[in-house]
RNA sequence: GCCGAUGUAGCUCAAUGGUAGAGCAAUCGCCUUGUAAGUGAUAGGUUAUGGGUUCGAUUCCCAUCAUCGGCUCCA
């Protein structure tokens, strides 16, 4: 569906906008003394919300999706009106929520949606059928256009007025909107698709992990398949950054309050962290990030311009209080590991310094199969510390590597954190969902805070530049987005089981034995399958345990000492020597290959 | 945290104002099998937790906890 035209100026946007109104009609002849806020399109269709005199059930919204069917089949024109802000207020008398969109828009500075705009808007309205609503457009030219068969209402959910957490909830009720019934048809099969491959759900059937009440929310429990997955991708990240010049440390999982203090996390970051605890008249905290504990590494000797650049990392496990309704299976998460690292250089090596951790985050994001990856640069917001050259000079940098990565990015004008900017990555996963994994972040805060100093050349002392990194974000977060991207089927590397083995009859399992034995020492992960079941049975198992290769072994297979090989895409190899499978199935895992 | 929904066996789900049932999984047999479910039996539950209404609650009510869909938040 994506094309180059604007999704704003698309028939699309305005359809989904014209459904929006015809659901508002319906919910407004449903419930009369109801109470209209906004109905915008969104991604996939569209939304309204509502305050209405009681919660909307799934029968309500069967339906208000029937009548709106009706409304369609009547092909009511919508027709445009400029109105002055008195008239408006006269028409929208009774709906609390439009009149105090109509003050916003005689004010000026904002939309119809509360955003904000350069220039004044006019105001209009959009009538359809019996429906009239404060709207800027633009919308299809009569409800006929919408395709009754290409609609559907989704869901009820709870929304605050214009988004604030202090404003009254109302109910927002959200539907899907396509050209045609085909259209409805895909997206209600990606969504299908999505559910299936929800790491919640896999993460239970293979076994992976689980949270534990008894534990408490958001706190996970790696189970042994999902551990030697962790395992695997912190073995080949350790492997790789002691390649690449980073030294590693280990840190404690919690520090004095005056550390916090000096950070400026008790000031700034206070609602995250989880409370004190106090020992011997000394309030310790659990921490939130690692770079305190990094710095005072760095602070723990003076510094020459010849050590420069320094690199430490650190799977670092860090807790934060996540507030209970934003929790997330393992994609949000109160107690997590990052992949974090801290870079210290001179002002002379950090152009060099930032090409050098760009392009390392892309080959080990690549190296776990994400080839679809975009950049965020995100620059100097309004209200920041340090120096405008250095955040001048840091901005060149990370721009300068992006184009020599000839990496797609955008940039987020001020959207940068206030004490340094930064370039996130997002990668593209296997349903085409993006997902915002690594950050290289400037500091230049924490450098002042803790007075970090080296001595250059000149034998003064100077600040260095901090470099604040993550390339997996966190392995609990990571782990999830794995899951769904292969859909469970990890890449025979990371795969907890990379071949099962299946012996036809109880005569065949010594043979079976045998090969399992030689198949480990060669350093597969093996499962023998020595249940008097039915070969097909064990074949039905393994394929939904997803192990990528399956050897059944029967009186032909023992006669030529062979295996014969099935992928759990259902590829049958045949019958091959076990000398060759095993060369062939080291050889996907040190390719890394996915399938 | 807020709005709404949900919470019954390891999993997926039934059922009822009179102390619960299936399929899969598990366990024990029988079968000895050629590329996605052979077959029989057994065991398994203080119906999330705590209160209340009732002669009687798993069912109705309240609170708490957790999960799910959103909102807000996500350095």
């Amino acid at each position: 569906m994506m094309m180059s035209e604007k999704y704003e100026e698309s028939k699309l946007y305005r359809l989904r906008h014209s459904a929006a109104h015809v659901m508002a009609q319906a919910v407004l002849e449903k419930f009369p003394e109801g109470k209209v806020a906004i109905g915008p399109p969104v991604e996939d269709g569209f939304y309204y919300d509502f305050d209405l005199p009681r919660p909307l059930t799934p029968e309500d919204l069967e339906e208000i999706e029937a009548r709106m069917r009706e409304i369609i089949k009547a092909n009511a024109p919508f027709t445009r009106e400029m109105v002055s802000a008195e008239q408006a207020r006269e028409i929208f008398n009774g709906q609390p929520y439009k009149l105090e969109l109509i003050d916003a828009l005689e004010t000026g500075g904002v939309d119809e949606h509360g955003n904000p705009v350069d220039e004044k808007p006019v105001i209009s309205i959009y009538k359809s059928d019996t429906f009239v609503d404060l709207c800027r457009g633009p919308h299809l030219e009569s409800t006929g256009q919408i395709n009754p068969k290409a609609i559907k209402l989704m869901s009820v959910a709870g929304a605050y007025w214009r988004g604030d957490e202090h404003n009254p909830m109302l109910q927002r009720v959200y539907g899907t909107a396509w050209l045609s019934p085909k259209d409805l048809k895909e997206h209600l099969w990606r969504l299908e698709e999505a559910k299936k491959r929800d790491h919640r759900k896999l993460g239970r059937e293979l076994d992976l992990y689980s949270i534990s009440d008894a534990v408490g929310s958001g706190l996970v429990l790696w189970h042994p398949k999902g551990a030697i997955i962790r395992h695997l991708a912190e073995r080949f990240w350790a492997d790789e950054h002691l390649k690449h010049g980073y030294d590693f440390v280990y840190t404690p999982h919690i520090g004095k309050a005056d550390l916090w203090k000096t950070s400026g996390h008790l000031d700034y970051y206070a609602e995250n962290m989880y409370a004190p605890i106090e020992i011997e008249n000394q309030q310790y905290y659990l921490k939130p990030m690692n770079c305190p504990f990094h710095i005072e590494i760095y602070k723990s000797d003076i510094r020459s311009y010849r050590d420069l650049p320094m690199r430490y990392a650190e799977m670092g496990t860090v807790y934060r209080y996540e507030r209970s309704g934003v929790l997330h299976g393992l994609l949000r998460v109160r107690g997590f590991t990052q992949d974090d690292a801290h870079h210290f250089c001179t002002e002379k090596q950090m152009p060099e310094e930032i090409d050098f951790v760009l392009s390392f985050s892309l080959n080990i994001l690549r190296s776990f199969g994400f080839d679809q990856i975009s950049a965020y640069l995100s620059t100097r917001p309004e209200k920041a510390v340090g120096e405008p050259e250095r955040w001048q000079a840091a901005q060149t940098a990370l721009e300068a590597s992006l184009k020599r990565a000839e990496l797609p990015y955008e940039i987020d004008e001020g959207g940068g954190a206030f004490y340094g900017p930064k370039i996130d990555l997002k990668i593209k996963d296997a349903l085409g969902r993006e997902w915002q994994l690594s950050t290289i972040q400037f500091d230049f805060n924490n450098p002042e805070r803790f007075d970090m100093t080296y001595i250059d050349e000149d034998g003064q002392a100077y600040r260095p530049y901090m470099v604040h990194r993550a390339l997996l974000g966190s392995t609990e977060r990571f782990f999830g987005i794995l899951i769904e991207n292969y859909a469970g089927a990890f890449p025979v590397w990371l795969a907890p089981v990379q071949v099962a083995i299946i012996p036809i009859a109880d005569r065949h399992v010594d043979y079976a034995r045998a090969l399992a034995t030689e198949l480990k020492a060669a350093g597969l992960r093996v499962d023998l399958d020595d249940r008097s079941d039915r070969m097909n049975a064990k074949i039905r198992d393994a394929e939904k345990q997803k192990v990528p290769n399956m050897l059944v072994v029967g009186d032909r297979e023992m006669e030529n000492n062979q295996v014969d090989v099935r992928r759990r895409s259902g590829e049958r190899l045949g019958a091959l020597p076990i000398a060759e499978f095993k060369a062939l199935a080291l050889e996907d895992v040190a390719n890394k290959v996915v399938g």
